[in-house]
DNA sequence: CGATTATTGATAGTAATACTATTATATTTG
DNA sequence: CAAATATAATAGTATTACTATCAATAATCG
């Protein structure tokens, strides 16, 4: 099978990571990290030692660690995005268009091996603790200004048309998608550490019924 | 009229903020400073600085700044839960009871005098922007043992509960209420940095829009 | 009212973090 | 092979997030 990459906004990193072998190091490994230690306790140079490089090396692939999480993040909404448009591809119906992209959204993330060097599971671990962090920062305009919100941007537009394409006189499709894309993320953590702030439940079970919330919240919403 | 207080949990604390001169400076000046400065760049030793005290003495009174900032929030539910009982306190019907909910919880906050030291407008700002931050860390567990999320927790027990009376049999209620109090934050915080990924707008109209997407989101979702 | 106790201020210090700078050593490329 | 480039090794800085000590002041209590 072939290896993809995605040509992710050239501000997010200083020097390209998917293009050379430390880079790959650095991707890898930051993502095993965040996912054990959290964003706050994860330090340039800790993922130095672990890959027996330096700080200073990792200083010339990203800016701060603030923008390596933005590069991770944005990894994966472009990957969504991905796997969207296969899944949707060959549907004609709008309805199970957007039911596809639920159950994308919802479901529990295994190993892609299309993509070698990222860990998906933890890369999804990792988006349900940190993705806030990403934009919830006084830089939210500057990083905004260099589009570096574009892939959680396109997805949301994307599902949006969707929308549109079922009712088009819904005047909330971007509200409703944004907040469906962050609340998935959202009633996953809670299940894990607040469940009395969720219906899902703790079980496996939890990723249908959050598909099963989903999908009431949404088409209910819509076909008003 | 009366000046009130809120019972908080006794771990946000090292010594009770409300009791103390010194305490009250540091509540209302660590508002309006990390409303300012961002939870990232807001230091005690700022703080210190601006109330003519020391680090030393702030420490005192908050473990860290983090459970500062938990403190913070933690007050400000239950600010909310207090004028949902006020809002709702004299309606017999639920869907009445509801609607109020959603309009307070969609609500411009404006200040209210029955309680000094906390500029409302600056604290519901802090909520917008830092909100998850207080759970989205690795020490989230320790944190919900002790308590010390019982104000959100409670305020979503509240609405869930009123949304059972309206349709009992309906299974989302926790989850879609905790959707409906992040996303409400959420969207304003889109609103102001990330447009497009709300249909709220950016105008003096977008609370009032807000309140629209709300109702269509949950009454929908529910009378299924 | 004076003595005890609690609270605050002043000051100092530490380990860790988030970087930046410099130079030497590999490695790649033309 | 020379030149350019990338990386490693090392050092250094300002800031942060605390902790510790002790003196000064204010509150309270017998």
């Amino acid at each position: 099978m072939a290896t993809l990459t995605f040509k992710l906004n050239e501000h997010l990193y200083l020097r390209d990571p998917q293009h050379t072998q430390l880079g790959q190091n650095i991707i890898q490994k930051s993502v095993e990290m965040i996912d054990r230690l959290g964003f706050e306790h994860f330090t340039f140079k800790k993922l130095a030692e672990e890959i027996n490089s330096t700080e200073a090396s990792i200083y010339r692939y990203f800016e701060n660690k603030h923008k390596l999480l933005v590069y991770l993040i944005s990894w994966y909404w472009h990957w969504i995005e991905y796997r969207i448009d296969i899944a949707t591809g060959s549907l004609q119906n709008s309805s199970d268009k957007l039911r596809a992209c639920l159950r994308l959204l919802a479901q529990e993330k295994k190993y892609d091996e299309a993509f070698e060097f990222v860990n998906q599971e933890a890369l999804h671990r990792i988006v349900i603790a940190e993705l806030d962090k990403t934009y919830l920062t006084k830089g939210v305009d500057d990083y905004n200004k260099e589009g570096l919100f574009r892939g959680f941007k396109s997805v949301n537009r994307k599902i949006a048309s969707v929308i549109l394409e079922i009712n088009p006189s819904y005047e909330h499709a971007s509200s409703l998608i944004s907040t469906i894309l962050v609340t998935g993320h959202q009633q996953l953590f809670f299940s894990e550490h607040l469940p009395s702030l969720t219906a899902i439940g703790t079980g496996k079970e939890r990723y249908t019924k959050l598909y099963e919330f989903m999908e009431n919240v949404v088409f209910n919403a819509i076909q008003s």
